[in-house]
DNA sequence: TGCATTTGCATGAATTTTCATGAATATAGT
DNA sequence: ACTATATTCATGAAAATTCATGCAAATGCA
């Protein structure tokens, strides 16, 4: 058990006045983390209930179109390091999703393909995925919602700044 | 070790053609989680070469201005689950930086403030996060940065879907 | 008031992720 | 060709996260 002290109720009244413009309402990086957290919620929870990691999602659709993947592109397109990934595409591999093979033109690497088994799991998300989209963005003007994703390709291909080591 | 077969390189060219528009460049939580992975990892790093995980930092900046916040809601800001957030104060407890206490009008519920040193950091680390900001969003035109965090505004104040369980 | 239900948090056990490292191959320089 | 360095991935050990659960307090209702 942890001690803790007692505190009185907040000073201010509960009320919603003016709001005096919290750092985080133009901290983009906070937005950004959670729009995309609200955005894929609802749909994460839909393919765990699937039985599917949200990782191991990301995985199939990174392979969806029949692409052949290295583990390094695989970990950065998944947004996780590389031994986890290593780990998960193994346990895709036993659970007959995808196949592993090294690239006959550089030993090192590992090339990650789908098995016909997961581009039928894959195809059935990304309809999914893509319902989810539409039913999200159906209160939103199509051109609006276009912008914004254009805006979110130009941010993405802003130069690095100083230091941009992997993660 | 783990076997595995060999594939051949790809058939296709390896130029860079019209791009077939891939699935992922139209998917909205796609780029929002990439985006938000692209601007955040810099900062991020530079917040773990000065000793704090990320989530603390997020904590940090979620009572930098003063406020005092349950644990359920500091959960919800900092996109962790309960259990670890719980976890994770109590350390930064141990360290200084945050103090614990219970609520006088629910004593169930736990509130988190900074300490004098916590504030301390905290304020540090939020000038470099808002100058990394800055130099992020440079060569960027204001009006659209403006633009596109009124967006994201909007997009997290969206009516939520069927489900909508916490997360 | 008394009782059932709900809510908020802490915590141990299980799972997952990450770090640190090593092996194999590729690349660059001599 | 040979050696030094860099790259890519796998893996065991360590750390962090999550799940499942329990307790205490609040709420709803008879």
């Amino acid at each position: 058990m942890v001690t803790q002290r007692s505190f009185r109720a907040n000073a201010q009244p509960p009320a919603t006045p003016p709001e005096p413009a919290r750092f985080i309402d133009g901290y983009l990086a906070y937005l950004l983390a959670q729009a995309s957290h609200r955005i894929s919620g609802e749909f994460h929870r839909e393919v765990e209930a699937a039985g599917l990691s949200v990782t191991e999602w990301r995985v199939l659709a990174s392979l969806a179109d029949g692409a052949r993947e290295t583990i390094g592109t695989l970990s950065q397109l998944t947004l996780t390091k590389q031994p986890t990934l290593s780990k998960i595409v193994q346990r895709m591999e036993r659970q007959g999703l995808v196949m592993r093979g090294s690239m006959a033109s550089d030993k090192r690497q590992t090339l990650v393909a789908l098995t016909p088994q997961g581009q039928k799991v894959a195809r059935r998300h990304l309809r999914r995925a893509l319902g989810h989209q539409a039913q999200v963005l159906q209160p939103i003007d199509p051109q609006e919602a276009q912008w914004l994703i254009g805006a979110l390709h130009r941010l993405m291909q802003l130069p690095p700044g100083p230091d941009s080591s992997a993660g």
